[in-house]
DNA sequence: GTAGATGTAAATGTGTACAAAAAATGAGCC
DNA sequence: GGCTCATTTTTTGTACACATTTACATCTAC
């Protein structure tokens, strides 16, 4: 996207983060900082500048003395990230119908297809990512650098959602339609139709959440929530 | 706060936190990593952190290469921030409205207290961070972490932003009526009534801003843009 | 006298060694 | 046989040394 010349911190950082949003990386998973200095050809310094960045926007977990492992949200959490991302999206889509000009319409319409392209090949991972790419391009037209930077954090945060609340359900994330149409109401700047597609999109993420919400496997709590009834204690694992 | 252990980046992140809302660091200055290992008495490892954190929340810009500087806003990026403000502080209000119990009602009266006893006392700086603090506890009270990161960020710099661009302007900062009345309406539980409030808060905000337009000392581009005409060259200092 | 180049000083970027803490292993005991 | 506690091993936290880059000043050429 951008020519510049990146870091060593970058690149590490981009590796990671993508490896977790394409599900390369499972929710959980330890990043240990020696492994992954060996896999990338540098110092644990460089890793350790990366994983704290990753570790602001939650996207991985650090825990003081015990190292970073990706972040598996509860099912409270990302509730509470839909909701934030609702708040963000809406604002971000008014932005939108008001600045965007032909040429970001044009780029947004290529990086659908993209997106498409993607599913169709049946490259899920990356077309996750470009989803929530899609979502990251429309904060930058917006033309607010704080809300990007927060979109940014809450969109690898919902791809990380919806990579642990999916598994097994029916692939209904081929979302890119709904981009389509997003794109419509932007060129038309029909601000109050691009609001309720921004927010029927959503939905379909958080009715996602419901569905997996007996299924959830990494929450042991709730599973064995009839077997702590019993014994008073409640074991950490 | 919170009793928790800290480790030594979050107290250095802290201090130098503090400093900059308070004002005692102004906008731009040059934040030297080995200055301020010296100072704090730690390695410029812990300082780098510190920084780095920093910069991720936009408080100080670290240039490649360059270091770090206190970051000084421009009049569109602090009204930017204002808008990402509008638009989490309309959200949290709303949460605050939904969930604030007669427990949190009081602890946030006390603050403003506080907050009111900072400015009577002419202890400006420790008044607008208590200032800022007062939506930090809104966004906690929220319930949603996202948020509240998010509001963490927003808070700092439009502290940022009053300490810039409020400079020789009456001193109409002292909000705690303001926030007196927005307490009333939480406790009354009336949504549209609290988010009128916040959003003529806000407002206040922004017309300093537009106040402090032309009379901006930070930006020397503006100021000797009309000896600039003259001469060809742009000197630095 | 000015523009450009070059050398020097200072600050940042990175790797690595050592210290401290947590996890894993194994021995001893009930 | 299972449990607890001590020891070992692994991993993270911190400091520091060296490499690299940048800024500044001086010098030279025109």
């Amino acid at each position: 996207m951008k020519g510049e010349k990146k870091t060593q911190d970058d690149v590490v950082y981009e590796h990671i983060f993508d490896a977790i949003l394409e599900q390369r990386l499972a929710p959980g998973t330890k990043l240990n900082e020696e492994s992954l200095g060996d896999i990338f050809g540098v110092s644990r310094t460089i890793i350790r500048r990366a994983l704290a960045r990753l570790g602001y926007e939650q996207v991985v977990v650090l825990r003081p003395n015990r190292g970073a492992v990706v972040a598996s949200p509860s099912l409270d959490e990302a509730r509470q990230i839909v909701f934030a991302r609702r708040v963000v999206e809406k604002a971000v889509t008014e932005l939108v119908c008001e600045n965007a000009d032909a040429n970001q319409i044009e780029q947004l319409k290529q990086m659908v297809r993209d997106e498409q392209a993607c599913f169709d090949r049946g490259d899920l991972g990356a077309g996750i990512r470009l989803s929530g790419e899609f979502h990251l391009l429309l904060a930058e037209i917006a033309r607010n650098p704080p809300l990007l930077s927060f979109q940014r954090s809450l969109v690898s945060l919902s791809s990380l959602i919806i990579a642990q609340f999916e598994k097994g359900t029916a692939k209904s994330h081929c979302s890119y339609d709904e981009h389509f149409e997003l794109i419509d109401a932007f060129a038309k700047r029909d601000k109050e139709k691009a609001v309720a597609l921004m927010m029927h999109h959503l939905d379909h993420i958080e009715e996602k959440l419901n569905l997996g919400d007996e299924a959830e496997e990494n929450d042991l709590k709730a599973i064995f929530s009839n077997v702590m009834s019993r014994k008073q204690s409640a074991p950490q694992a």
